[in-house]
RNA sequence: GGUGAUGUAGCUCAGACGGUUAGAGCGCGGCACUCAUAAUGCUGAGGUCGGCGGUUCGAUUCCGCCCAUCACCA
């Protein structure tokens, strides 16, 4: 039976880029969504940038444009990154648009006329200087139970403890630095707990990871609050209607978000939005850190204008990178865009498919492990097997497949899998998926390895045989580029080429292709190279060093930094400043600073820049061909191994060497030299043209420790 | 502080409703092969299943406590 599915993804915050974190989720939808369709069910896949609120509001102003200007150019590069990894959303819109101020009031009235909005006057901080009221984390002080300085507002990181902004001692507001003072105001309310028992049913009903429901149920159980959905002016948002000065709270046009993306998509494309809405499965994607409003607020609030509540929730957890948070220092906290400039997007649909499964838990991108996986899985597997095969029937059958299979058991084997496959990827495993996948890759490489078409080919009898095997084998990897399909769209475009198909659907696999006749074979996938990912966190390292000063200026920095979709709403004002320091020239220098180089000199500054570090050189050795090169294996303790090349083979005999430490420059940017790739450079004295001398640390050294 | 999740070979992960020798892929050692983008195959080594207690004939699997990591407390 054919299903309607409406499916969205967490709404990116419009105030920093796209990173790997973000990706996760995205990914993960993009690749259900392109699963379904395969299936030949309809899907409406739609996003839109979150684009409200008050860390907008205050990020626009200090770069000094209109926030109207500010979230249409970060929209733009959020639509370019999430093309860039082949997410491929059938609309992508803003939560600033006439749609969502349409549907935010609709949503708005329908749930005053239900009784379900309350006003009520509340007391909180108010910066006297900006002349505005101050959310919880733009307030900062002492923790009233610890004492620790310089906490927000909301809770303390040093002991953990939440408590109100009120309860901070010394507090000052981030914006201004003036000392908030308390003042009333209207707010206007959601009436949460009307819908305790329309909740509690939701839950029973929709598709929920368990561990998603207990957490929901809990908050249930513990009793619903009011949700203050109103904030005061001034504010970067939708004025409520009928209350001038009153504006609605980011998260509540948010999720609505979703609706107008859908609503814009349809006048564009001759949809019945009622429609769809009223007959379709609604699917959201989300991270772990906005169950809440999706589980609790926007039920509710569906369930109050009359829609229909969500059909399921997908979450997924935060990214670490080699095991820990994303950190601008260790160049982990890469962006969308970095990426890009040096590896192939499919590698990280790959790699995140390969670890992920329904739940809502934490995936670690392990750098070296990615690069290993790719490699071997897609290289030497998957791809492996066309390539064994595509170069006899090439040159031997003119390109054409055989009339039958030399083993049709094997063939209906790798169709039978397409069931529990699907079933995975259907319901999100999609790591048990690609264990499947890669199963079946193995077991057909092995066949390969028996029947060694390269010993029938040398022999004119058998040249019967080899051209069926080789159309089995070809028919197999078929079968599997239709199974990685939803994870890899551009790879299987390009096998469908090579092998003269259409586009090709979950059902295309049951008939074998026979008497067929292919494309030339053109390598399909190239391994991952290790120096490409090395330059990538190098780059993202320097992303990092010339934000600080903007970042410094900009207050508070990123505090939850893994997270997916939406942005911490009053939250975090992160990203705005490592924004301004990452995407644009640095900041202008000091005047000192100038006059300085003008003579030549550097500042300590411009020294910390250079990281010279111990090395044990492991092992040297002759470099064939090269006239001044010896190569190094360098042990950088705990920075691991380098390979560097040096110019120092007239003065050192290699065997000399291996064992003595010497001094070395860790994060001279990998250089690809003729013979292989140099990691970084080895420190030498001479007069240019004269023999080098090697530097060396005195005893008591060890390696990877940082010289200066 | 409370709550929850996670902790299985060097790495990334499966799995076990408690029960014979705990699995896979990668990595590492050996061997084979040479069709393939040095890609493949066979084989070997490697784990007291986070720690301590308890229940049990028997626990890595259940219970309690502890440790570590992560998250949530709207």
């Amino acid at each position: 039976m054919s299903r309607t599915i409406f499916v969205t993804n967490a709404l990116p915050y419009a105030n920093g880029p796209i990173h790997l974190g973000h990706l996760v989720g995205y990914i993960q939808a993009d690749i259900w969504v392109r699963f379904q369709r395969m299936q030949g069910h309809t899907v409406h896949y739609v996003c839109a940038d979150d684009a409200h609120g008050t860390p907008i509001m205050l990020a626009a102003e200090k770069v000094g444009v209109a926030p109207e200007k500010f979230i249409a150019s970060i929209q733009d590069e959020h639509e370019r990154d999430f093309k860039g990894f082949f997410v491929e959303f059938d609309n992508y819109h803003t939560t600033h648009s006439a749609e969502n101020k349409e549907l935010a009031e609709l949503f708005y009235a329908r749930l005053k006329q239900g009784g379900h909005v309350a006003t009520r006057q509340i007391e909180q901080y108010y910066d006297p200087v900006k002349r505005m009221f101050l959310p919880d984390r733009y307030i900062k002080g002492e923790c009233p139970k610890c004492g620790a300085a310089d906490q927000y507002g909301d809770s303390c990181e040093n002991c953990a403890s939440t408590y109100a902004p009120t309860d901070l001692k010394n507090p000052r507001s981030v914006v201004s630095g003036a000392t908030p003072v308390l003042k009333p105001s209207e707010h206007y309310f959601f009436r949460l707990s009307n819908f305790a028992d329309v909740l509690q049913q939701w839950l029973g009903e929709a598709q929920l990871h368990s561990s998603v429901r207990n957490k929901l149920r809990e908050w249930l159980d513990a009793g619903l609050k009011d949700w203050d959905i109103s904030r005061d002016a001034p504010y970067f948002g939708f004025e409520i209607p009928d209350a001038p000065g009153k504006y609605f709270y980011v998260w509540l046009d948010a999720p609505i978000g979703y609706f107008a993306s859908l609503l814009d998509y349809c006048k564009s494309s001759d949809l019945d939005f009622e429609a769809i809405l009223a007959q379709s499965e609604m699917w959201h994607f989300i991270g772990k850190d906005i169950v809440n409003f999706h589980g609790l607020f926007w039920p509710a609030m569906l369930h109050g204008a009359g829609y229909r509540t969500p059909a399921a929730l997908s979450v997924n957890g935060y990214l670490t990178v080699n095991g820990a948070k994303m950190s601008k220092s260790r160049g982990t906290f890469i962006r969308a865009e970095t990426y890009l400039k040096h590896l192939n997007p499919e590698y990280l649909r790959y790699y995140y498919a390969a670890k992920l499964a329904d739940g809502p838990e934490d995936l670690d991108l392990n750098l070296d492990d990615f690069v290993a996986r790719i490699n071997s899985d897609l290289v030497g597997k998957y791809v492996n097997i066309a390539s064994r095969c595509a170069g006899f029937i090439e040159k031997q059958f003119d390109g054409k497949l055989a009339g039958r299979l030399h083993d049709e058991a094997i063939h209906r084997r790798f169709v039978a899998a397409a069931a529990d496959i699907g079933a995975s990827y259907g319901r999100r495993d999609y790591a048990a998926a690609l264990r499947a996948v890669m199963a079946l890759a193995d077991e057909a490489n092995v066949a390969i390895q028996a029947l060694a078409p390269w010993a029938m080919a040398k022999d004119p009898a058998r040249r019967e045989q080899l051209h069926l095997v080789c159309t089995t084998f070809l028919n197999l990897f078929r079968l599997l580029t239709v199974y990685l399909k939803p994870v890899l769209p551009r790879l299987a475009q390009q096998a469908e080429q090579f092998l003269n198909l259409p586009a090709q659907g979950w059902s295309s696999v049951h008939k074998p292709l026979l008497d067929h006749a292919i494309r030339p074979y053109q390598p399909l996938l190239t391994r991952a190279d290790p120096a490409a990912v090395k330059a990538m966190v190098a780059e993202s390292t320097e992303d990092m060093k010339a934000a600080v000063p903007a970042a410094i200026a900009a207050a508070p920095s990123p505090h939850k930094s893994a997270g997916s979709g939406f942005g911490r709403a009053e939250g975090d004002p992160v990203g705005a400043g490592a924004r301004d320091g990452a995407g644009k020239p640095s900041p202008t220098r000091g005047e000192g600073e100038k006059a300085a180089a003008a003579a030549g000199e550097i500042g300590i500054d411009d020294f910390g820049k250079v990281e010279l570090r111990i090395a044990r050189i492991e092992n040297a050795e002759h470099v064939e061909g090269a006239d001044k090169l010896v190569k190094l294996t360098l042990d950088l303790g705990a920075l691991g191994r380098r390979q560097v090349f040096a110019g120092i083979k007239s003065a050192y005999a290699p065997e000399s060497l291996v064992g003595r430490l010497t001094v070395v420059v860790a994060n001279l940017a990998p250089r690809k030299m003729r013979f292989g790739v140099s990691e970084g450079m080895v420190l030498a004295a001479s007069h240019g043209d004269g023999k080098p001398f090697l530097l060396a640390p005195d005893s008591g050294a060890e390696p990877g420790m940082r010289v200066k």
